[in-house]
DNA sequence: ACCTGAACACCGTTCAAGT
DNA sequence: ACCTGAACACCGTTCAAGT
């Protein structure tokens, strides 16, 4: 007796290939056990199959990255409704944070939207809302656009930077070095460090993501 | 007759390892050929040993890739004068846009300090004379703290985005994807890229970065 | 302590050959 | 057109053994 090649997944019936199926497995594979995992050759063993057959469905694993920021933006609700005239700036604020907070689950997707830039669909729909949020509120044109990339880019940095440093804090055992480092600096030789000290690290990541946003909206808007 | 092996790099006399021989010659092949060419294999070939070798005096890639950070620090001449009280504001700019040009020379080295945050002296240093120029601005205690940390993310991921992006598009031939999807973009369905259409790629880089550090600043002075 | 050879457990991508 | 096996040209890190 011979046994047929099961399929780890589902048990035998093998799906049929596709750009979804691909980046649907990416997904699952980054969730369960990080973007590192996410490998050619890890999603085809995941499809049965060998990494070539990939290639038909993804140019290579950076459009992969790619698909995959799109299927993330996913959580944020669109349309996002318009604010009101008067609350503008708490919305925009509301907004940038629930995008924060959506990469902040993948910071090492996040990491790779620094120097992808999305275009997809649900990224250009952001944008349009951000543009139209910030001309309720009557802020000049030129500055609306250049401040709503400054803007997106705080905001991906932020989520990249700080769930990396929550799962390195995870993984090793010692504190931040920086923190460290600023706590040993020598207040005569570094007197703006010792002025700072007690506030470099003071206040919550979510507080401190909200007085960004704003007071990055506040130079924006008075920019003009 | 037997020829003993010779090092290719200096054809003969090997240099005795050493941390610093490890990050100089780190540092000359992600110069020569690119980050993505820094490997424990490749820099172990340059010094005519085994990839081993190297973990004597690095404890992995991730550490050499910190101490490189700091190396290209040293292209930013410190101690900084301290502005004066009046010109507070264009000195930091300048100090800025100066730390981005230099990250900005090695953009992929700048994406990994995104989740690095560098601890080494020169970073300190760094963040002591933002401090106290912001000071001299009277800007207070707290927001002067917070907003260095933002001003120093703004000014790492922008060098990370702005280099990839032109890396990217040295090598692949089509334009930048978003900027061909903010053009196609149906006005009606999206008014706000519709009204923003001409400035959201208007300006040079340089403009729109001392720009940004600029309106971040006015936001952080006014934020008490 | 420093250094090494060899191995372990992986990568992305290409390509000729099959269906 | 879609799929595959096999190969090419690499990775980081560990470890027992040497000096």
């Amino acid at each position: 007796v011979r046994t047929e090649p099961v399929s780890r997944r589902t048990g035998g019936a093998k799906a049929p290939l596709s750009r979804q199926a691909v980046v649907d497995v990416a997904m699952r594979v980054m969730r369960e056990d990080g973007l590192a995992k996410v490998t050619m050759r890890r999603i085809a063993a995941e499809l049965d199959t060998g990494p070539a057959s990939l290639y038909v469905y993804v140019s290579g694993v950076a459009e992969l990255h790619g698909a995959m920021v799109d299927e993330l933006l996913a959580g944020l609700p669109l349309p996002l409704p318009l604010p009101a005239r008067e609350s503008w700036r708490a919305a925009t604020v509301d907004v940038l944070v629930r995008l924060t907070t959506i990469l902040y689950a993948e910071p090492s997707l996040a990491l790779s939207v620094v120097s992808l830039r999305p275009s997809g669909p649900r990224y250009l729909a952001l944008i349009d809302w951000l543009l139209q949020s910030l001309r309720r509120g009557e802020v000049p044109v030129r500055e609306a656009a250049w401040g709503v990339d400054v803007l997106l880019q705080l905001a991906v940095a932020t989520a990249a930077e700080q769930g990396l440093r929550d799962q390195a804090g995870d993984a090793a055992g010692d504190e931040a070095p920086l923190a460290e480092a600023i706590a040993a600096a020598d207040p005569g030789a570094r007197p703006g460090l010792a002025w700072a000290r007690d506030e470099l690290l003071s206040g919550e990541g979510l507080q401190r993501l909200r007085w960004a946003f704003g007071t990055l909206l506040d130079g924006i808007a008075s920019a003009a």
